[in-house]
DNA sequence: CTTTCGATATTCT
DNA sequence: GAATATCGAAAGC
């Protein structure tokens, strides 16, 4: 039986597409997550874990539901989903979101007039919606003792007792797969050249960003 | 739809 | 100093 925990124990490449069609829900706003990221350990040039453990990464490396908050770009309070295993320093970051409970309140937040699908379009624009803030570094979203508690959807047990591949499989029924599967954002690190394919969106979901080409990129 | 560019804080060279 | 897991406005298609 595989229970939330058991979800996130396994490293971010498997727990990534298990977070879409999850929810998180804290400060009065509740997202469905529409677009992740996996960042792989210490040897993942992309993963802020790459130069080892700092003072700012220190809870990549911590338990399974840990949440690892970074200000991004100066501005910008992104969030990241810690997977396992324990000590390994593998997560999953939250880069985009369906409103689906205190809509008006993410509107508040966001100010100016941003349509609803775009509410939590982004990173920096997700944390912004749900409220997040440097200090929920290092908090649960598991134990219901912090800011934020995430939900998976419902069937997620069926749907990963195979494997990963199965998942990404699952769904086929319509001919479109549901969960696509693309480079990361913004990430200049590629190990031999090619960069890694470890974006996650849910198909034709129109609240996933837009990719954007990383400034360093030469193709 | 796309591209370009400035703002901003923390980390790293 | 330079780079960065970004965003929004502005301008051109």
């Amino acid at each position: 039986m595989i229970d939330e925990a058991g979800v996130l124990g396994e490293p971010a490449l498997a727990a990534a597409p298990a977070l879409l069609g999850a929810t998180i829900t804290g400060r009065g706003v509740t997202v469905r997550i529409t677009e992740v990221e996996a960042y792989m350990g210490e040897t993942d040039p992309g993963s802020h874990a790459f130069r080892g453990l700092r003072q700012r990464n220190r809870h990549l490396f911590g338990a399974p539901g840990t949440l690892y908050a970074y200000r991004s770009y100066g501005i910008h309070t992104c969030l990241n989903v810690v997977s396992g295993p324990d000590g390994f320093a593998s997560g999953s970051l939250l880069r985009a979101g369906a409103v689906v409970e205190g809509v008006s309140l993410a509107r508040e937040r966001r100010g100016g007039r941003v349509p609803d699908v775009g509410l939590a379009r982004g990173p920096g624009n997700l944390g912004q919606a749900l409220g997040a803030m440097l200090t929920d570094d290092g908090s649960s979203v598991l134990d219901g003792r912090g800011p934020y508690v995430l939900r998976f959807a419902d069937g997620l047990e069926e749907r990963l007792a195979s494997s990963t591949t199965a998942l990404l499989d699952e769904s086929l029924a319509d001919g479109r797969p549901r969960i696509s599967v693309g480079p990361r954002v913004g990430v200049g690190g590629v190990a031999g050249g090619r960069a890694f394919p470890w974006r996650f969106w849910l198909t034709g979901e129109p609240t996933v960003s837009s990719y954007r080409r990383h400034p360093q990129a030469t193709d």
